[in-house]
DNA sequence: TTGTAAGCGTTATCAT
DNA sequence: ATGATAACGCTTACAA
C-alpha cells in the first residue's frame, strides 16, 4: 500500500520552462502580455480615451469611430484589464464571503449562490475560510481590504467587535448573512427563523400530534431562541405544551441528534413527534430512533430544517424547513451593489421566510 | 404562510449615505482611502522607493531609515494596494478554482483544501462554478485572465479543446485536479484509480470475499475505467472472476446506487460484497439492499470510495477509499507558484495514492 | 544606501 | 466628438 505519495508509473518533474520574448523583469517569469487599450488606439488611429469611450458605452463616440475601435477590439481580442481598471475606479468588481467552513453543506450554499448572484453581475467571488478563527478572519478581511473589494459578505462572525473595527474605518459594504449580529448594527440579511418555529409546530399540529419534542441548536445563538420560540407559540396557540423534559440542546452536527434522542427518551416523557433544528440533527435523531427500536414516521414523526440535499436520499426521506439560500444570497449582493454605485445604504436588516417541504418522515397521528 | 420574501415586523429599505470627505469622481461614491505608499513615505522623511524596499524586504536597507519607515507604516496603518501591484508586477495573488458543481461534496473538498493552502501562501482564491457549461467556463476563466491571475485550477472540464485554445495563449500555469485530460498535455494531480480499484479488491478478499459485484462510474471516463481494471486485477491475482453481470453501471450519484443495486440482484448471480466507485452510491445501495430485505453488512459488505463525511454517519458506518484530497491541492498550488516564481513548469501528472478507511459496512465472510 | 522617474493599463479632467 | 494628460499605488532601472 505504501505511504509514498507518488504511485511508480508516474513522475513529478519540473523543467525550465522556454524563454518567452516578453518575459518581464521582475520574479514572476514571463506573462504573456495582453493586448491593452493602446494597442487597440494605435491600430485603430484614435487615442486611448477614445477607446475607453468605446469600451465603457457610456459616453457618445462616434458611429464611425466606434466602428473603428470595435473592429481593432476584435482584432487583438482586447480585454480590459480589470487589475488597472480596479485601481483606477477603486473597485475591484470583486465580493468577498467568508465563511466558518466551507465542509458545512449549509455555507456551501451561501459559496454556491453567491458565486452564481456575482457573475451574473460581472463580479467575482473571493472566498476566504474563518474556521471561527478571529485572526484568519482578520487576514481575509484585510486582504480584501487591499484589494479595493467592493463588498464583504460574512456567513457568522467569530469576533464581531473586531471586525467591525476594522472595517468601520472602511465604507466598504458589509452584510451579514444567516446569523445576523446581535445589535442590528450591521445590515443584514437573515431568515425568519420565528416563523420557521412556526411552520415546524404547524405542520405536527396539523397532522394531529399533541406529544411534541425538539432539539434545538445551541441556545446561546438567537435563531435557535427564535425557532424554539416560535415553535412554542405556535403550540401555546393549539392548546397544547412543549415539555420542558421534551427540549433537548444540540449544536446542529449529526452527533447531538443522537444524543438528543437519547436525551428525549431517557425522560420518559412520551412523545409522536419530534423537530429537530437542523437535518443533520434530525437524521441522527431518526437513526438513534430506530436503533432503540422506533421507526420513523410509523412511531415518531420527524421534521429537520435546512433541506440538504442528504434530506432527500434517507430512508425514509425527511421532512424540513428549507431556507431560501439563492434569495438571500441575491439580496445580499444587491444590497452590496446598490450600496457602491448609487450610494445608498440599507439600513436594517431583511427578513426572508422560510418553507415547508413535506416528505415521508411525518405522518398523521 | 405566504409567499411574501419580507416578513412583517421587518422591512427593506435604503437611506442616502452620508457625505464622506474623500468622494472619489466616477460612479463609485464614498471610498475610504488607505494610507498609501506616499503617505509613509512623508512621514519617514523617505522617497517611496524606500518605503517600497522595506516593505519588500528584498533590497538592503539602512537599519536606521527602516526603523522610521516601519514606524511610519504602523501608524498609518499603511497595507499595500494589492490591485496597485498587481498591475505592476503582472501577478494579482490570485488563484482561480473551476469546479462543476459548488454543492458536490467532493467538489467542496476541493475548495476547502485549495482555499487553505492559497491562504498559507498569501494568495486569495477566485472560484467559479461552471456547471459544466462550456460558456460559463470561458466566461470565468477572461475574467481570471484579465485579473492576471497566477494560476488556475481546473477540477474537470467540460470542453478541453476550447478552454486550451484560450490559454494556450498565455502562460497562465493551469493545473487539472482529480480528473485529467484525456491526452496528458496538461499538468495535472490526479489519483491513482487503479489503485483505488486494487484497494478495494483487496480488502475484500482478504476479507474471503468471492463473489463480489462493483458498480461504476460512468465507464466513458478514464478514471471509471481504471478503477474498475484495478478491481479486476487483484481478482484475478487471487483466482477470483468478476462477473459481467455482476458490473452495473452509474454516474456517482445516489440514484443510480439504487439502480445498481436492482440490476446486481435482477442478475441473479449471488455476491457477498459490492464495491461502489462512490459513497453516494454506496449509501443509495445499502438503502436498496435493506429495503429488498437484505442487511449489510451481514449479508453483503458493501464499500465505497470519496470518503465524504456522510460515510462516517451511516448506520453502518461506510469503508470506503479516501482521497488525499488535501496534498492534491497542495500539490496543485505549489506547481503553480513553482512555475510563476521560478519559470519551471511541471513537466507531466502527479499521482497520489488513495487509502482504505475500514469501518463496519464490511465484514469478514 | 537612497532618490528620481518611468511605466503598468485604466479612467477622468480639461482642452480643443 | 476627440485627444492630451494627469492621476491611481506600486515596482524597478538608473543615477547619484
Amino acid at each position: 500500500m505504501g505511504n509514498d505519495p507518488f504511485c511508480e508509473f508516474s513522475f513529478y518533474s519540473f523543467t525550465k520552462a522556454p524563454s518567452y520574448d516578453n518575459v518581464c523583469a521582475n520574479d514572476i517569469i514571463g506573462v504573456w502580455n495582453l493586448a491593452s487599450m493602446k494597442d487597440v488606439a494605435r491600430l485603430a488611429g484614435v487615442s486611448v480615451s477614445t477607446v475607453s469611450r468605446v469600451v465603457n458605452k457610456n459616453i457618445p463616440v462616434d458611429e464611425q469611430t466606434r466602428k473603428r475601435v470595435e473592429n481593432a477590439i476584435d482584432k487583438v481580442n482586447y480585454k480590459p484589464n480589470l487589475l488597472a481598471r480596479g485601481l483606477r475606479s477603486k473597485s475591484g468588481h470583486m465580493i468577498g464571503l467568508a465563511v466558518p467552513e466551507i465542509l458545512h453543506q449549509a455555507f456551501t450554499y451561501w459559496i454556491k449562490y453567491c458565486e452564481e448572484c456575482a457573475a451574473e453581475y460581472g463580479m467575482n467571488l473571493i472566498i476566504g475560510n474563518t474556521q471561527n478563527n478571529p485572526d484568519k478572519e482578520e487576514a481575509f478581511i484585510n486582504s480584501l481590504i487591499q484589494r479595493q473589494i467592493d463588498g464583504i459578505i460574512f456567513s457568522r462572525v467569530s469576533d464581531k467587535s473586531r471586525i467591525l473595527h476594522i472595517l468601520d474605518k472602511t465604507d466598504i459594504p458589509v452584510i451579514v448573512l444567516d446569523r445576523a449580529l446581535d445589535k442590528e448594527d450591521v445590515p443584514a440579511v437573515v431568515l425568519d427563523n420565528y416563523r420557521a418555529g412556526r411552520l415546524a409546530g404547524g405542520h405536527l399540529v396539523s397532522q394531529g400530534h399533541k406529544k411534541i419534542a425538539c432539539i434545538t441548536g445551541p441556545l446561546d445563538i438567537a435563531l435557535s431562541r427564535e425557532r424554539l420560540q416560535g415553535l412554542k407559540e405556535i403550540l401555546e396557540e393549539n392548546g397544547i405544551d412543549l415539555k420542558d423534559g421534551l427540549v433537548a440542546e444540540g449544536d446542529f452536527k449529526y452527533e447531538t441528534g443522537v444524543a438528543g434522542a437519547q436525551q428525549l427518551l431517557r425522560s420518559r416523557i412520551s412523545f409522536t413527534a419530534v423537530w429537530a433544528q437542523s437535518d443533520l440533527m434530525a437524521i441522527g435523531l431518526m437513526n438513534e430512533l430506530r436503533k432503540q427500536g422506533l421507526s420513523v414516521p410509523e412511531d415518531v414523526s420527524v421534521i429537520g430544517m435546512d433541506d440538504i440535499s442528504m434530506a432527500e436520499i434517507k430512508l425514509p426521506a425527511l421532512t424540513t424547513i428549507s431556507q431560501p439560500y439563492r434569495e438571500m444570497c441575491r439580496l445580499a449582493i444587491e444590497m452590496i451593489i446598490r450600496q457602491r454605485k448609487e450610494g445608498v445604504v440599507p439600513e436594517k436588516r431583511v427578513c426572508l421566510q422560510p418553507s415547508l417541504v413535506v416528505r415521508d418522515s411525518t405522518r398523521k397521528v
